[in-house]
RNA sequence: GCGCCCAUAGCUCAGCUGGAUAGAGCGAUGGUUUGCGGAACCAUAGGUCGGAGGUUCGAGUCCUCUUGGGCGCACCA
């Protein structure tokens, strides 16, 4: 819609232009808002202003100019006025809006739809989370946000793919193979102490419970460095065959599993380093190899290759990225826990020494969340074995609040996680209200069928009796859906979605209750429920691009 | 010490990348149905946008300083 004014807006000034009435040595980049009040019409520029100073004329004296030029431009326009300092607030015909209204319905499943990303490969890459624990909330965001913005860039156009990045390699491996094998031993009766710095969590004991059953006491007589491998696959396996589970129950995804270990079996990280050898931004120093990243935006240089030998996690992760571009990835998204801020500029330069363009890169940081229970915060650590899980929250709350609650704010802001409110099936949960809507439309279809009122196609039914202003708010509103989802998907920001569906639906409860969809006037009744099932598909599509279901029932 | 994020109504948060009188939900108070789902609707109260400067026609939004909170500053991953 916004776009259809913009080139309204736009033929106007080139008008002006050829007419001599303003100079525009350069065209001014055009600006459509939607006034915040129903009253001062359906578009606004602020156009004038911007241009008072390079046409040295008065704001008013322009918005003069442009809002005759408008007026002759286009039948779909109403009228055009000139308020405060030199805004232009401009009204379209109803048939403007009603003619658009009839497409929204052609195809149900993909109103919202565009092709705005203009098929641009895009890799996004998230939750990520270590194999060496279940996930917990925090990770459920991440998987809750990422799973939202692929949805979203596909809506939006673009080509996504979706991936997890498998750390199967390094210390923590061994240090989960450890904490098994020492498990099992105590199951055999062997108590030497569990070492702190050991993973404590339950899942352990019941990964080396699972051991014990299938293979009893077979490995009770082998050294630890015997069966280290052993117990290392084995519980890596196990623990990424429960993250898969509950990712799978939260409704997530991925194109692909990443694993690290494969980016050595396949000589990617050597390459990577020899490559950035060749270019000099390596060198040798204590015995270890360095990579120059503050001749970039790193404030120090980092070790890519350890003294030990091993090389560090941020040698394979250069490697891992550099291959996500020779993939064929055009802009590459990563979801990061906010405590790896730190890491951002480290990767960034990394990226520019290869000789890339750092917009390609992006990384969005999900802040923490914070889990409220009764008031009192849950605390979350890994490897302190103390955390509330992903899995036995959606057992609490169920998967579409605890998708919805995680959608619903900023991804840069802190989040309080309120269970009790979460799980609370009333008014004060925002995800019920929205969709309760949708159960409320199909209610009122239920009802119209039963009077023998059916929903007419859009080549059959006259909008015409549609005449109220707030079914035109609605409409309005209804019609915004698409550019939601192109903001949303451009900026990386998922929370615009459920406040956009709170407000649309809002103005569906108001109206609803003051006014009959279904009744005598039957012409009334097939424009009113035509315009239900426009709402009810945009509900269903906003709730389907964040993963949220669309009961029909409640 | 250095860096990143946050600060808006009692609470939880929006605010369309600088626009018009700063908005929702919850909570509080008071109301609404002999008709399509009351999980709804309506009304009222509640704000020096953490503070101080600056940029300009115009600042919650941009810049500088400052206060408070969160998180980072590994040859860990």
């Amino acid at each position: 819609m916004k776009k259809f004014v913009r080139k309204l807006i736009k033929s106007a000034l080139n008008n002006a232009k050829n007419d001599g009435d303003l100079e525009l040595s350069i065209m001014p980049e055009i600006v459509v808002e939607k006034p915040k009040e129903e009253k001062f019409g359906d578009f606004s520029t602020s156009l004038a202003m911007g241009l008072a100073k390079s046409e040295r004329r008065k704001p008013y004296e322009i918005a003069e100019i442009l809002s005759r030029h408008l007026q002759c431009n286009d039948d779909n326009i109403d009228s055009v006025a000139i308020a405060g300092p030199g805004f232009l607030n401009i009204t379209m015909r109803r048939s403007f809006f009603l003619e658009r209204l009839l497409k929204a319905a052609e195809q149900p499943d993909r109103y919202g739809s565009s092709n705005a990303g203009q098929g641009k490969k895009v890799l996004l890459e998230f939750v990520s989370a270590n194999p060496t624990g279940p996930l917990h909330v925090g990770h459920g965001r991440g998987a809750a946000v990422g799973d939202m913005l692929g949805r979203l860039l596909d809506k939006a156009g673009y080509n996504v793919s979706t991936e997890y990045y498998i750390n199967d390699v390094g210390n923590q491996m061994n240090t989960l193979g450890r904490s098994t094998w020492a498990r099992y031993l105590e199951l055999q009766g062997r108590e030497n102490g569990f070492p702190s710095d050991y993973y404590q969590g339950d899942y352990i004991k019941d990964i080396a419970r699972d051991i014990h059953e299938q293979h009893g006491s077979e490995f009770l007589h082998k050294t630890e460095d015997e069966v280290l491998p052993f117990f290392r696959e084995y519980s890596l396996n196990s623990i990424l065959d429960g993250i898969k589970e509950d990712l799978a129950k939260f409704g997530v995804s991925f194109d692909q599993w990443f694993s690290e270990k494969k980016l050595y079996d396949h000589q990617l990280v050597e390459t990577a380093v020899n490559w950035l050898r060749k270019e000099k931004y390596i060198y040798d120093k204590d015995g270890a190899v360095w990579l120059k990243s503050s001749d970039f935006n790193d404030e120090k240089d980092r070790v890519l290759i350890k003294q030990s030998g091993e090389k560090t996690y941020f040698c394979s992760d250069i490697a891992y990225h550099k291959n996500k571009i020779d993939r064929g990835f055009e802009w590459i998204v990563d979801l990061w826990g906010a405590d790896h801020h730190g890491y951002v500029p480290r990767m960034k330069s990394a990226l520019q020494a290869m000789g890339y363009d750092e917009n390609v890169f992006k990384v969005m940081l999900i802040q923490f969340v914070s889990l409220k229970r009764d008031g009192d915060k849950v605390s979350m650590s890994t490897r302190s074995g103390e955390f509330e899980t992903l899995a036995d929250v959606i057992k609490e709350v169920g998967v579409d609040a605890t998708r919805f609650f995680f959608l619903m704010r900023s991804s840069d802001t802190h989040l309080d996680f309120d269970l009790e409110l979460a799980k609370k099936a009333s008014a004060d949960n925002p995800v019920f209200y929205i969709q309760y809507a949708h159960a409320r439309i199909c209610s009122i279809f239920r009802t119209a069928t039963k009077q023998g009122i059916k929903l007419r196609d859009a080549v059959d039914v006259d909008l015409s009796p549609l005449k109220n202003e707030e079914e035109f708010i609605m409409i309005k509103k209804i019609l915004s859906f698409t550019e939601i989802i192109e903001k949303s998907a451009e900026l990386l920001e998922v929370h615009r979605v459920p406040f956009y569906l709170q407000d649309l639906v809002g103005t569906f409860h108001r109206y609803y209750s003051r006014n009959r969809i279904v009744s005598d006037d039957h012409d009334l009744s097939f424009a009113r429920l035509f315009l239900m099932n426009c709402l009810r598909i945009t509900i269903c599509n906003g709730l389907s691009v964040m993963g949220v279901s669309s009961p029909e029932r409640m």
